[in-house]
DNA sequence: CTTAAATACTTTAAATCTAAAATGTTGGAC
DNA sequence: GTCCAACATTTTAGATTTAAAGTATTTAAG
């Protein structure tokens, strides 16, 4: 039987070897692309805002969240570990660009929130951070916006329905 | 005139509003996407090889260039910097899993690749890792992927021809 | 009430990564 | 030939990141 269905099963498997190698090709892709735009984000916040990244993430997490988040809804949002929000919180609290205030019931959680100074500072950079992105992603149509996102949420949903 | 015009102006601002926020939620997601993929292999390659995404990367890069490549062609590939290059091929070499020979007309460069064992080391890696990720991208279709693949390329191109 | 497991966060140790300086090499300009 | 800028790489110092261990608190089971 095996024998038999050789040429087909050559087929079938020549096939799924195109479609993995397609699939190997689209994540080095977005790979590619998430580190070209990622790599010029890092070098103008520290070129013009004397920033990084995950210090300008921290800030733009609380800055939609305008009731604060604990320590460790940041840390699932930033998509990093609990450590690293630690350190990033002591940096801004010593400048002064967030509060860290105890939570009444729960003495375990902190709950952190941008101070006036920090969201002033923040929203100077979120308009020149919008200005950057708008320019690289600006040769797409708005029609192409749209297929992207609907393509990398079904994506999104996909890897976060898998076990483990 | 300004004055006049008001309302269009408005309505023409506030459309460039939401496309830009689009640009900055497409951004946000692909960040998400390749966030949420990358932490999935990282981990599996952790506890399936003992070893680390960039030391993947760096063998996947040689896997893929038999005649070798130089150690800033490896970094521009990599796109990380130089001396991250440096680092992870002392390890590998210390491992036995990549040469690193001179080259003949220059004594600067050095001409990196990888040892059978290196190699044979990596091909069973490159099978799981293309497991994975055909795992975590196949819900998306051929024609999806297709355009993604194409869609990317264009946002890549954009990226890549900005001035600087 | 006591204990044990789970939770929220911080600390620690080690690896990674970067920018910048240092080293050695090459290729003209003169 | 000599110098000087550009190049390829490594080294260094410091920041970032992570996983894992540690601390403190809460929850719930017995």
């Amino acid at each position: 039987m095996n024998d038999k269905a050789t040429g087909l099963e050559l087929n079938h498997e020549s096939r799924l070897q195109i479609e993995d190698h397609q699939s190997i090709r689209l994540w080095l892709r977005l790979l590619t692309c998430t580190n070209m735009i990622e790599q010029r984000l890092r070098a103008r916040l520290r070129e013009e805002f004397a920033t990084t990244l995950p210090r300008f993430d921290f800030m733009a997490q609380l800055d939609r969240a305008p009731d604060g988040l604990t320590m460790g809804e940041l840390s699932q949002r930033m998509m990093v570990s609990g450590g690293n929000v630690s350190g990033i919180a002591n940096q801004l609290s010593g400048e002064g660009l967030i509060d860290r205030s105890p939570v009444p019931d729960n003495r375990r959680t902190l709950c952190v929130t941008l101070t006036d100074k920090g969201r002033s500072r923040f929203a100077d950079m979120a308009a020149a951070h919008e200005r950057w992105v708008v320019e690289m992603l600006g040769d797409l149509s708005q029609a192409e916006h749209q297929q992207i996102m609907m393509h990398l949420t079904k994506l999104k949903r996909g890897v976060a329905a898998l076990e483990s």
